[in-house]
DNA sequence: CGCGCCCTGCAACAGCGCGTTACAAACCCC
DNA sequence: GGGGTTTGTAACGCGCTGTTGCAGGGCGCG
């Protein structure tokens, strides 16, 4: 790690905040404080943040509420602060998307320990940043151009996806030959989480089998794997 | 059917073994135990593990030194369990290439969380792993396409397998030459454990030796070990 | 060698996961 | 706000899969 990281510490208490600076500062990283949600997206806009520590209990929006959405419209490592309680695991469990947690009251050097790993593990390149990755996926033939969002088929001529089709598609193109369940592809595509009993996926890759499968009742593109979602099997060619 | 995840505790303290494996059975998970790391490749061999809690101090080989080996060759998500101490994060930060890691001593719950969080992040792909694992695998001239999850005769013509027996033929054709139980059969192709009387392995596999048994009255491919389970015989290539 | 127990093979059946169509709700672009 | 398009939901039918029961056969034991 060249250059040292910049880290946001959300927290009303100014106690907090204030070891936390301390400390983290003595260890190599720059570090910003903000102590409600207003005063975070300020700094965020300012400044080139690369993960935030976020308290969970924050006067006005609570810090769960500003995960959702600062991951609304980037890609940025989270980690939560919690306050120790029963209720730790059903946070985690379901659904905040943070990176890491950590329960109050901890121990700094952890708090340092978790950053260093998290930023470790790396941005998973997400969607938005990734200047020159591939513009074009190639698989059969087919050619996915994700700069104009459109398909065009081994013969040349384009064929017409609707939005949804397309993100789909996108989906499994970028992860081919993996198994996704429905949850998977709901949350890659859709961005959203399934309702009881939410059969939209299997529609929507029926609608999209009619368009690219050479025999929709023989699928070799789009497999079905039985009480296990489908799988995209074709190899793809990022170009 | 909710594949349940299938949890190894590599722990040499019998009491840690018995409490997690008691504690995460409770919830959900289906749980394996070794208590040092021969134990634990031999798990690895017989069963399809989802997640590892390993302990970092065992006797003989290390947690640390376990890591590195699993993650030579299989990208397998693994929690690692340290002693509190000073070195807490000088270990993190050094290269342990763990997903997570709690301190012990811990609250069950808490590994349940990470658990849960580490799984639903999901395998990521990281990186180095795509390129690496056969992609067919021939037996008696009999392929088996992993990416496309299609079976293709010594002919050359396709055979169509249902999703459970290319599971199930999957399992059999990556541990060939070696007798496998009902139980662990259920493990590696349904990710489920027995119910009493469970028979579904019987009728699964008399329904896929009528597809590739040259003769299913006389199985030659898939012999039955009377009461001991299945055995593959043909030498299996990777390709 | 014959009897009986237990294990296995397999046909028949039932439950349900999935593909598909029809339709309604939501969206979108003037 | 209105037409067309897209997307989610409901419903139906088919085929996969687990269960059950029975028949056949191995193996121990007398």
């Amino acid at each position: 790690m060249e250059r040292s990281p910049h880290i946001l510490i959300v927290d009303d208490d100014r106690e907090i905040r204030a070891l936390l600076s301390q400390f983290l500062g003595r260890h190599g990283c720059r570090v910003s404080v903000a102590k409600d949600g207003p005063e975070m997206f300020r700094t965020l806009e300012a400044a080139r943040i690369d993960l935030i520590v976020l308290d969970l209990m924050l006067p006005g929006e609570d810090g769960l509420s500003l995960c959702r959405k600062i991951r609304a419209d980037q890609r940025l490592p989270i980690i939560m602060l919690t306050a120790m309680g029963e209720e730790t695991d059903r946070i985690i469990g379901l659904e905040m998307g943070a990176d890491d947690y950590l329960a109050k009251p901890f121990n700094p050097r952890e708090l340092l320990a978790r950053i260093k790993a998290v930023l470790r593990r790396g941005h998973q390149p997400a969607e938005a940043e990734r200047p020159e990755g591939a513009r074009v996926l190639e698989f059969d033939g087919w050619r996915l151009d994700l700069a104009r969002r459109s398909l065009h088929s081994p013969d040349g001529v384009q064929v017409q996806l609707s939005a949804g089709e397309y993100d789909l598609l996108l989906a499994f193109a970028e992860r081919p030959q993996r198994v996704l369940t429905r949850d998977q592809l709901l949350d890659l595509a859709r961005g959203r989480a399934a309702t009881p009993f939410d059969r939209s996926i299997d529609v929507q890759v029926s609608r999209l089998r009619r368009k690219i499968e050479p025999d929709p009742k023989e699928p070799t593109v789009i497999k079905t794997v039985r009480s296990g979602g489908y799988i995209f099997t074709p190899d793809v060619a990022r170009l």
